[in-house]
DNA sequence: GAAATTTTGTAGTGATCGTTACATATATTT
DNA sequence: AAATATATGTAACGATCACTACAAAATTTC
């Protein structure tokens, strides 16, 4: 009932058959979720730009809210797969933090359609609920997974607070590059000012756990 | 004709009197708008808080834009006055921007309804093409004025491109603070971030101007 | 071919957007 | 008191918002 078909590009369905490409449509919508942001991009401008009538998004997505969320996943999928796999690099969380500042210049500043983190800055200022509560979880979600892998060289007991720390340093950091490269700072401003917080983490988790020698 | 009348809060125009308070006005329009950004909130809402019906709004201020500028002029005259304040201040630009990103850890996360930059983050996302080019002239007038003041220890003959560079970063870092006092992180965390990136800011500033000895 | 199933576009829903004509109310000035 | 000037609320403007009945079209299954 609710629950159309399954997400299956091969099977020939029942009935009349789509005259769009669902992948396709979560492209179009991705660029100008990104470009633009949640609210200011209106369902008949999609409807528009994908080259189908509202009904058939309604159809196939659910809302608009469903339809953001696919372009999330899309983005996940490509510009922001450098943080999880920054995360499951070995070797010091010092070059594991600085990496992430690097590629985030980078991944954030490549296309100028789409400039800065989807997830961080999509969503910003939204009226809209519901879309507020999805990108607050997968925030959430990634300061967590960040902490998780700080742990592993500054653990709870031996550097209370350590991971946290550090992370919120991450998490505002990358938050800076995101709403930088959408305000326009080119990818080579970018990228040096990635550098300079890229050193200011690795001295932090230089620091003395306890006291000064 | 289209000048209504001098701002001045004592003399009796001809007409017949405001029965309301256009900076208290202000006030409340800035509350409203930094807390949920230009495009989410309505001027039916601005009206209803304000406790007088749109035209009034308009006769006042002339356009939801215009009482946005005001709001904004208001906001910078406090939680933004560190900026141009510490700005002014003597002293080696390393401390500067390191006092910078403290200030802002703290103006941007001292009262609950007042969280980051207005100017950074008060217009994000807008479909508004007013607001967006009123603020982004506000943030690259911000980005000049501390290229000015980081010229006056990094000289572009010297120091060819450090002040940019400095500064970019302390833009990013701004931004930063900023959206992550949004998105909820803690004052104590803004803060602890704030430490990170001045330590960081520091070790910028003392690098080599031209190379390692 | 008939029945069943799914997608399509048409055309609308009520709500809200920023803004404004207009008449009325309240003041000062003559 | 009459004239002038300004502020007020009522009530609307057209545009856009996300969303959806509904019926026609296009396919498969029987």
């Amino acid at each position: 009932m609710t629950a159309k078909k399954i997400e299956n590009g091969s099977e020939k369905g029942r009935g009349r058959p789509r005259a769009f490409d669902p992948e396709a449509a979560v492209e179009t919508a991705l660029g100008l979720f990104h470009a633009r942001g949640y609210d200011a991009v209106g369902v008949a401008e999609l409807s528009r730009a994908i080259g189908v009538k509202p009904p058939s998004l309604y159809a196939a997505f659910g809302s608009k809210l469903g339809l953001f969320e696919r372009a999330v996943a899309l983005f996940l999928s490509r510009e922001g797969a450098f943080v999880p796999a920054t995360l499951s690099e070995t070797g010091p969380v010092a070059e594991v933090g600085a990496r992430l500042f690097a590629r985030a210049a980078t991944a954030y500043s490549a296309d100028r359609g789409h400039l800065g983190c989807l997830v961080t800055d999509g969503a910003r200022n939204s009226a809209d609920e519901g879309v507020c509560a999805f990108t607050k979880t997968l925030k959430t979600a990634t300061r967590d997974r960040v902490i998780d892998r700080f742990r592993q060289e500054f653990p709870p007991e031996g550097a209370p607070g350590k991971a946290e720390r550090l992370a919120d340093f991450v998490v505002v950091t990358l938050a800076g590059l995101s709403a930088s490269a959408r305000d326009g700072l080119p990818p080579e401003a970018l990228a040096e000012a990635a550098a300079i917080a890229g050193a200011g983490f690795r001295a932090a988790c230089a620091e003395a756990p306890e006291s000064a020698p």
